[in-house]
DNA sequence: TTCATATAATGAACATTGTTTACTATTTTT
DNA sequence: AAAAATAGTAAACAATGTTCATTATATGAA
């Protein structure tokens, strides 16, 4: 029995391998069950013996991405220096993985997950990677104070919807038109919402417009989106 | 000569409608060249006598989604209170719309263009719909001075992303699970966004900081998440 | 070792979809 | 009305997903 289970493990292994091969190398157009059967060395109705489909291998790529993505972050933020400016470092790291690999994009955020019950918990994992990514670095502000703990969240969400969607944007519409201006997008994204914020505890129920206003007027005089 | 501009251009028709109605009931995964010459009442063939390939047919969609779009947000907006409340509520029309013809969202966002460079027109219209959709509010809160036109285009960019992203995530990822929380998360985003700001080199004066708390708090007490 | 059995792997078949082409029917032109 | 042009189609082919009967190999009992 023993015999059964390390062999059919290395059978997944071999589809699993050329599967991820395949979406790094060519994106998820050119992934279909010939061509990994063609790539893992065997027919096409052998994966049939292993896996439902090839929907079900292609998303047991995403746990190794995700390890290979938060990898690709540590590294990129090793020897940069920490805070707030460590933290966007990270977020661009993660940004730019997903640059490398179009088709790791594509897997995580685009292909359809054909049973949405049964991938739950793949789709939270997915959901969650940037915010895991870059985990060290929020943890390092927290504790050295430059965040408020208790808007953590609130802002590692914005980024999280700011970044899914300027990557959606030009990996699949190409806007904005070249990879420069990408990334200055996120780097003014960022600034702007890493930018301390107001977060008072004084009530006010006077004329709110007017305050708005008066308020708005005296900040905006101050340039905003100003880094790098 | 002209009958022929005529017909052809019926043909067309048929063609483009059998498309739209297809993509907003179906979405994208049953629009097929057989699926759609069915519903024109051809043959598959037929097709490529008008349209370079079904492709083209869908792109060809996008111009009046995106009419359709704008005219359910000023459907919603209609007899809504105006200034930053009224371009939040056009903002959330614009979310609505994609959430009820998630298709419609695929073929803005998702499905692959061909030839990128023939459908940069495209992609911009794409890129700029939510703009375009909201731009009577906008345009009101410059004028009334609610928001300050420097920093607008910023602000519009904010929300581009936050809500693509959203909405990408909802759709595609269904995170998060349920279209109340959704409706949540974006409350929460566009009073993150639309709420004065001050910057990292900000010398603020401890009387703009309360006046700011202020404001911050009187927006808040406005319900969250209250919408449908 | 030999033979019977289980099972791993496959070739071939069928379904679905995109696309082209030769053919037919209709319309237009002369 | 005959000839030419055109519209529309059926049928064929290709690429891909999927299943299944068959083959080849490995396993286990005698």
């Amino acid at each position: 029995m023993k015999n059964k289970e390390i062999q059919g493990q290395r059978m997944r292994g071999y589809f699993l391998a050329a599967t991820k091969d395949l979406l790094k190398a060519e994106g998820l157009r050119s992934v279909n069950v010939r061509s990994i059967a063609d790539k893992a060395g065997y027919s096409p109705a052998t994966m049939y013996s292993y896996f439902k489909d090839a929907n079900e291998l292609v998303f047991l790529c995403v746990h190794d991405f995700y390890e290979e993505c938060k990898q690709h972050v540590r590294n990129r933020i090793k020897g940069s220096e920490k805070g707030v400016d460590g933290l966007k470092t990270a977020v661009k790291a993660y940004a730019t993985f997903f640059i490398q690999y179009p088709g790791v994009f594509e897997l995580f955020f685009i292909e359809k997950m054909g049973d949405l019950g049964n991938k739950k918990g793949i789709a939270d994992l997915i959901n969650t990677s940037l915010d895991q990514a870059c985990e060290e670095e929020w943890i390092y502000c927290i504790s050295r104070k430059l965040l408020h703990a208790e808007e953590v969240e609130g802002l590692k969400a914005q980024i999280r919807y700011t970044v899914f969607g300027l990557l959606l944007l030009y990996l699949n519409r190409r806007v904005p038109a070249s990879y420069t201006e990408f990334a200055n997008q996120l780097n003014l994204q960022l600034d702007a919402i890493l930018q301390p914020r107001v977060t008072g505890s004084a009530r006010s129920t006077s004329s709110v417009k007017v305050q708005h206003s008066a308020v708005h007027n005296s900040l905006i005089s101050v340039k905003i989106g100003n880094n790098r």
